[in-house]
RNA sequence: GGGCGAUUGGCUCAGUGGUUAGAGCACGCGGUUCACAUCCGCGGGGUCACUGGUUCGAAUCCAGUAUCGCCCACCA
């Protein structure tokens, strides 16, 4: 299958192959290809190690818009759900990451449009069919991007069951889903008021209508009321009305008064006229008007006001429609017909003026509902369109989570989940649009409906068996999210009773941005219960949105967008996931700039040279093909002890920040483990035995082992997060013979166990060797220089001090003496002295008396800082409420740490003379 | 109008009750130490937004305030 066989053929520790520096772009793309090759994204692949005992483990990818490139958002996305199916791969779960691409059908025809617009064309130019080759032809160059963006990211995505939202399968899960939704009763078809785009010339869902604040004129007009005797306006008896939008008077029906609103109660009841149409409507009374705004009179316009509409229905008043599709002035705006809605408005208010009935106007501030894709002015409608029935399934959507079966990460997103699916209203299936799955529902001359899953449609009509030749299909699609709200499971083969679906249904976790948790994670999981009758997901992990460096949301418009693939240009794909990953705490935005970058690339760079080091430095006794082995234990010295203890800390730590979703924490854990802990201390401390030629080649080769097995766990541990870079780096380490030949499907580290005691021990020595370093540059000791140091160190300190005294005098560049433990005071005159915790120090420099009197200066401040904090601990441990109420373990704690000051402070005052 | 989040060093952010609050970047000083200058060593820098409370003990819990941001909502 791959140019490897599964295991390795031994070791290859080398590190003549290894150049200097971690150069990615042309490792990167040889390191997809072996990937590829070996069919080790597949959890079915070739090359796949999953143990068949263990659960699947499933993310579906969250598909992207069909329509461009990918930006930084997607990297972030990309990168989380990889690291997550990475580390399950690991583990030896099954691990299926399952990749897609949306059609994306409003967006898609909005930017088409543009397109064909600059070449002189139209939607209504090349009618339907040709429009939808045109985007076949637009959306498979775009598509081609987008997967290689995912590819360069390293997106380890079983490619072979790659998905699309308008593919057959999917096709067919939308009938089917449809037809079960409308045989439960949830799918409907009714006349309402939905929100109209004039721009895109469709109806769009509640969701993409952005409430926009904006200056606009609150108008006030008045009717004149009918005089009873006459049945004529009276020239006298008026109501005056407040409006926002004058040109909806034309598709008036009432005037509404709050009940109990005296000034008004005299005329419930009575009619007015309303101007140009010369329709008489009645005054009613409704506990909606608010008494209190413009003059606590409103006229209702049922078929463009949604809350007219309710009003309407109340009162069963006649809904009106103005409005055309364009929305100008339809046949039943008498003298206004073909005015566009904004030209009627000023006409309307001239000719009211005219009248003399326009009574005043002001600037008001409002929110008016803009398209999320066009950003006209949304216009509500009354229009005969399918719905669904939010509330049965939004319930079971509440259940899963307050009952635990479904959990949201960060879990403050449950109260928004629980306050929207509480609240929700009837969904709008239907787009006047082409690019999207056209709805199954046929009708026939008489009205009838009939929806069928089946592709020809059905058979004849469902009511009355008319042949289907007489029936028509319904002309409109579904809203894009309505194929994206079956994809867990669409895509693996519902609604057939596939293997896939078997095997990897449920499925285990679902990334995607908090933006969209409405839109997509809840129709999800509605459409999934009800459809599947299981939980589409146990986890909903939200990400934030990545900002730019001033915290601006990225978009096109803004000029701001982030091109992930200039980004890795520049400092790697390893860099831009470690940068992303770094930032990511859930649900929390993140601001993105360059200077991010930095600390992967130079992460990466920093493995990479400890590696070269380690390959480097074999010791001549081990062969350089020699299989990887553990080092032996009756060699280990206290020093690699402490490594393979320090190595087993940033196990646990990477293992229980995933396990809580903490990934900003992984890379932290590992960042300290590998940088901070392994190669500034591990290496140098290693550096000193593997030099030492007079020690027995098992001392060194137990080193050098054990700097091998900790490298090899921080491959197999950072690899989720940056997997090119610890690739590359495993196919240069030795290996045992089982070991597989790529780290993808290595098995995640476990862990010995800790040592505490090694760890205390090498501890107060790093300790020590940091406070040599310290007052060597406070003293202004040369860093070159080698001083004389005599060592002093308790009894049960005293073993491990002298068997790491080499390693001491390396770190701090010190020939040291260590000091018989009953005669450890003798400081000699003008020494620098170095106290820190039970173990002391003095330093000989050349005589200077410069630096004597620096140096006593130093040990003052010094003493003033231990007694301070010597004053604070006394004071706690003196103190009868906290010794009373504190649990021992921290009285304990504190009396300990109290003593250890008292020890230091007498020391120091000694050293003083004082 | 309701809800949520943020507020910690110059910048970007960790840190949900326990000694002396951390990191990266930036900054200052020093460095030809044989893995790495994409580096090494040392250092300066924070009344944890504010006010009050709970507690032996608060950046952390509670109440309120302020500023910024986001979400939801039919005052025409």
């Amino acid at each position: 299958m791959g140019e490897r066989q599964a295991t390795t053929d031994g070791g290859r520790a080398s590190s003549d192959a290894l150049p200097k520096a971690y150069v990615p772009a042309d490792v990167e793309s040889a390191i997809y290809q072996r990937w590829l090759a070996a069919d080790v994204f597949a959890p079915d692949g070739a090359g796949s190690r999953a143990n068949p005992a263990l659960p699947p483990f499933t993310i579906i990818q969250p598909p992207p818009n069909i329509t461009g490139s990918l930006h930084l958002g997607h990297a972030q996305r990309t990168a989380v759900e990889d690291l997550l199916i990475r580390h399950a791969r690991m583990r030896g779960r099954a691990a299926l990451f399952l990749p897609g691409v949306d059609h994306a059908s409003i967006a898609a025809q909005y930017v088409l449009d543009r397109i064909i617009a600059t070449e002189g064309e139209s939607r209504e130019s090349l009618g339907r069919e040709r429009y939808l080759e045109r985007m076949w032809t637009f959306i498979n160059a775009t598509r081609e991007v987008m997967l290689g963006q995912q590819r360069r990211l390293g997106a380890s995505t079983d490619w072979s069951r790659l998905r699309f939202t308008m593919d057959d399968g999917s096709a067919k899960a939308v009938r089917v889903a449809f037809e079960r939704l409308y045989r439960d009763g949830l799918a409907y078809r009714t006349e309402a008021l939905i929100n109209w785009c004039p721009g895109c010339r469709t109806s769009v869902s509640d969701l993409e209508t952005i409430p926009t604040p904006e200056t606009g004129t609150l108008w006030t007009l008045r009717y004149h009321l009918i005089d009873p005797a006459t049945g004529e306006p009276s020239a006298t008896e008026t109501v005056s009305v407040a409006t926002t939008r004058p040109e909806t008077i034309l598709g008036d029906t009432a005037v509404a008064v709050h009940p109990e609103d005296e000034r008004f109660a005299a005329i419930v009841g009575r009619q007015v006229r309303i101007p140009f149409v010369g329709r008489d409507v009645p005054i009613v009374a409704d506990d909606a008007v608010d008494r209190a705004f413009g003059t606590g009179a409103v006229k209702i316009t049922p078929a463009h006001d949604q809350a007219d509409y309710e009003l309407a229905k109340r009162h069963d008043l006649p809904m009106i429609t103005v409005l055309d599709d364009a929305a100008a002035i339809n046949e039943a705006g008498d003298g206004y017909v073909g005015l566009d809605r904004l030209a009627a408005r000023a006409t309307i208010v001239a000719d009211l003026d005219a009248r003399g009935d326009l009574v005043g106007s002001r600037p008001h501030e409002m929110l008016i509902g803009r398209c999320q894709r066009s950003n006209d002015v949304i216009e509500p409608r009354l229009k005969t369109q399918w719905f669904l029935s939010m509330q049965p399934l939004a319930e079971r959507a509440l259940a899963a989570t307050r009952e635990g079966r479904t959990r949201i990460v960060p879990a403050r997103f449950e109260a928004v989940w629980e306050h929207w699916l509480t609240n929700i209203r009837d969904w709008n299936l239907s787009r006047q649009l082409w690019w999207g799955h056209r709805i199954p529902a046929w009708y026939c001359p008489d009205g009838h409906v009939s929806v069928s899953s089946e592709v020809g449609g059905p058979a004849a009509c469902a009511v009355c068996r008319r042949p289907a030749a007489e029936l028509v299909q319904e002309s409109d699609i579904f809203d894009t999210w309505f194929s994206s709200g079956l994809w867990p499971f669409s895509t693996l083969g519902w609604p057939d009773d596939t293997a896939d679906l078997n095997r990897y249904y449920p499925t285990s976790v679902m990334e995607t941005g908090h933006d969209i948790l409405f839109f997509w994670v809840a129709r999800m999981m509605m459409l999934g219960l009800h459809l599947t009758n299981v939980e589409p997901f146990h986890t909903i992990y939200l990400s934030g949105l990545i900002r730019d460096e001033r915290g601006q949301r990225m978009s096109k418009t803004k000029g701001n967008v982030v091109d992930p693939l200039v980004v890795m240009d520049e400092a790697g794909a390893d860099a831009l996931r470690f940068a992303v990953i770094h930032g990511a705490t859930p649900g929390q935005d993140q601001k993105f700039g360059p200077q991010k970058l930095d600390t992967g690339r130079n992460f990466a760079n920093k493995l990479w040279n400890a590696t070269r080091f380690v390959l480097g430095a074999r010791p001549a006794s081990i062969p350089a093909d020699a299989a990887r082995q553990a080092p032996d234990p009756a060699a280990l010295g206290p020093v690699e002890r402490w490594i393979r203890s320090r190595t087993a800390a940033s196990i646990d730590a990477v293992d229980a920040a995933i396990a809580d979703y903490q990934l900003a924490e992984v890379t932290r854990a590992l960042y300290d483990g590998i940088w901070s802990e392994f190669c500034d201390w591990g290496l140098e401390l290693a550096k000193v035995r593997l030099a030492d030629a007079a020690l027995p080649p098992a001392a060194r080769e137990a080193t050098w082992w054990t700097l091998v097995e900790s490298l090899e766990v921080f491959v197999r541990l950072l690899h989720p997060v940056m997997p090119f870079v610890t690739e590359a780096l495993w196919s240069a380490l030795p290996h045992r013979p089982d070991d597989p030949a790529l780290v993808i499907v290595a098995a995640w580290p476990s862990t010995a166990g800790r040592d505490r005691a090694a760890e205390a021990g090498v501890e107060a020595i790093l300790d020590l060797v940091r406070r040599i370093r310290n007052v060597r540059v406070e003293a202004g000791v040369p860093a070159a220089a080698w001083l004389d140091a005599r060592i002093a160190a308790p009894g049960d300190a005293n073993a491990l001090v002298a068997e790491l005294l080499p390693q001491i005098e390396r770190l701090a560049r010190v020939r040291a003496t260590l000091l018989d433990a009953d005669k450890a005071k003798a400081d000699a005159p003008g020494a620098l002295s170095v106290v820190v915790g039970r173990l002391q120090a003095s330093l000989e420099p050349h005589a200077d008396p410069a630096v004597e009197a620096r140096e006593r200066e130093r040990l003052s401040r010094e003493l003033e800082v231990v007694e301070g904090r010597l004053a604070a601990a006394r004071a706690r441990v003196t103190d009868p409420a906290f010794i009373g109420k504190a649990p021992p373990a921290i009285v304990e704690g504190a009396r300990r740490s109290a003593a250890d000051l008292e020890a230091q402070a007498a020391s120091l005052r000694e050293k003083l003379g004082t």
